[in-house]
RNA sequence: CGGGGUAUAGCGCAGUCCGGUUAGCGCACCUGCUUUGGGAGCAGGGGGCCGUAGGUUCGAAUCCUACUACCCCGACCA
């Protein structure tokens, strides 16, 4: 176990905060609520939007970027949109400082006032649907599929790192279909696409389902997600993708005329996931002995630790150590030669491991003489001694071992911890003392919705795409009027 | 926005009740020697407007007042 370093079970929230910070990730900044984000935990960030900026690509999608700042008249064209986020906003109201003339230092120009104030965006829709309206004139301009790669703001009270801070980094892609049932299929397909980066690149699998009335976003007809669970049995929303309806469309009078000549409202999707997903990925891998990358996000998938006595040994010990690193990185695979001469090999040892890099590579003088080489795996914090030849075969192998293994050991833990729940004493039994997702019967209605969350903190995550199709119907764990299928319940981040 | 707490070196803390030498400890940092296959040892060294502003006093980190910031627990959120 590392050094200082509390466990999970002592105190699983400080075992997160520590991750974050002794990995060198991030830490609080001056500004309150807000985060800086190391170098390191960039460099996840960097992957992640490397492998999503792809997969964005690959369906059609562009890059763009809209104002950070947004007319607050825009803002309030559709009312469910501005009521959700109204209580969160950031605005500008000034645009100058001025030397207070009785020496109080630089205050605001009261002369300066903005005739309309400007709101710092918590989400772009309205000024991207302002703009999009100049855009679209007939079908032949859609659909418009695009995204963009931003920070936004929402004024948070309590924040966390990574999972809750008012300023954040996202993608929130904004598409414009003259159909309603392309839009419907657009946010199907970017649902699938979340679900597909989630389990293939961070390893962990995902619940995909629909949003509850009470949890859709502002604005939108209808909110797909995808939710994880956590090794402290919580719940975390990782990615949403929102079929809008006409909604933007008709506050922002974006209209297109038809094949038939018809003038029409376009159709809206939008879609985003968070910096918020570095959390996710701490929380899902990680262990006692400190953060747990899965290869395909590591920005080192190998560390190589050279060990030597004296001068002449570290020579001829890096020198091989570069060849190897040069062997690998020749085979597409992220290599750090840590050869600092001013920390020791065992140093070396518990920082790369507390950094989650998954495949530790130790070579000394030993080696060179039997043509050896330390293997270490992070996931495991197995090692052992094997020959160097065809070195990179085995770390391919290896690294897409630990990949999988991963994805396993979470989609074990995620199955061990979903429940059925048949009455309303299993339903809190569970909540209260296992955790984890909890089926059960929900007879529909916001109302009961809200009861259950009152009274167990447990929130409606999602009904499954299937819902109201299958034939198991019931009747609702809380109320006992009848159910068209079962929903998926947990306490959230 | 409610309830509770904290503010002393880069970080973590002691000292504050009960005012009185030059404000201390651990980690980190710097220098030297010995070390190096799982977080090295010894010796020496540097670093402080004791959160800010007022007050009481011969004398304030310590007592009083106000302010500010941050942390924890609740309601909101990705």
């Amino acid at each position: 176990m590392a050094k200082n370093f509390v466990t999970r079970d002592e105190d699983y929230s400080q075992w997160y905060n520590d991750i974050v910070i002794k990995a060198d990730m991030a830490e609080t900044s001056a500004v309150r609520g807000c985060m800086v984000i190391k170098p390191y935990g960039y460099a996840i960030w960097e992957m992640m939007q490397a492998a999503l900026d792809k997969m964005f690509k690959d369906t059609g999608h562009v890059n763009a970027y809209f104002p950070l700042f947004i007319p607050k008249s825009f803002f309030s064209k559709e009312a469910n949109h501005v009521k959700g986020f109204a209580k969160e906003c950031a605005v500008v109201t000034h645009y100058r400082l001025k030397n207070d003339e009785n020496g109080g230092g630089i205050i605001v120009d009261p002369d300066a006032k903005l005739e309309e104030e400007l709101i710092v965006r918590p989400t772009s829709e309205t000024i991207i649907w302002d703009t999009y309206r100049k855009w679209v004139q007939s079908y032949r301009d859609l659909p418009l599929l695009i995204n963009q790669w931003a920070n936004v703001v929402r004024w948070e009270m309590r924040t966390r790192l990574f999972l809750r801070t008012a300023e954040f980094l996202w993608q929130e892609g904004h598409t414009a279909h003259a159909t309603k049932i392309e839009a419907e299929q657009e946010a199907r397909k970017m649902l699938d696409v979340y679900a597909e980066f989630v389990e293939n690149f961070m390893a962990l699998p995902v619940r995909r389902g629909v949003k509850s009335e009470n949890e859709r976003f502002a604005g939108a007809e209808n909110t797909y997600c995808i939710e994880a669970l956590m090794q402290d049995g919580k719940a975390l929303q990782a990615g949403t993708s929102h079929f809008l309806g006409q909604n933007f469309a008709k506050a922002f009078d974006v209209k297109f005329l038809s094949k038939e000549n018809k003038l029409e409202y376009v159709w809206a999707t939008s879609w985003g996931v968070s910096t918020r997903l570095i959390g996710a990925l701490i929380m899902a891998h990680s262990d006692d002995s400190g953060l747990v990358l899965p290869p395909k996000l590591a920005p080192f998938q190998v560390v190589i630790i050279p060990i030597y006595r004296d001068d002449e040994q570290m020579l001829s010990v890096v020198q091989s150590a570069k060849k190897l690193k040069d062997l690998l990185v020749k085979h597409g695979i992220r290599v750090k030669l840590d050869d600092r001469d001013t920390q020791k090999p065992g140093f070396k040892f518990a920082e790369h491991e507390f950094k989650g890099v998954p495949i530790r590579l130790a070579l000394g003088p030993r080696d060179l003489e039997n043509n050896t080489v330390e293997i270490a795996r992070r996931d495991t914090l197995t090692k052992e001694i094997i020959s160097i030849d065809g070195i990179e075969n085995i770390v391919i192998d290896l690294l897409n071992t630990i990949q999988s293994n991963l994805f396993n050991k979470a989609l074990k833990f995620r199955d061990e911890n979903t429940y059925e729940a048949n009455s309303w004493d299993e339903f809190k039994d569970i909540i209260e003392n296992k955790g984890g997702f909890v089926s059960a019967h929900w007879d529909g209605t916001s109302e009961t919705e809200l009861k259950i969350k009152e009274e167990t903190k447990a929130t409606l995550r999602l009904l499954p795409l299937d819902y109201g199709e299958n034939e198991e119907a019931g009747k609702c764990i809380f109320t006992g009027k009848p159910s068209k299928g079962r929903v998926l319940f947990a306490k959230a981040y």
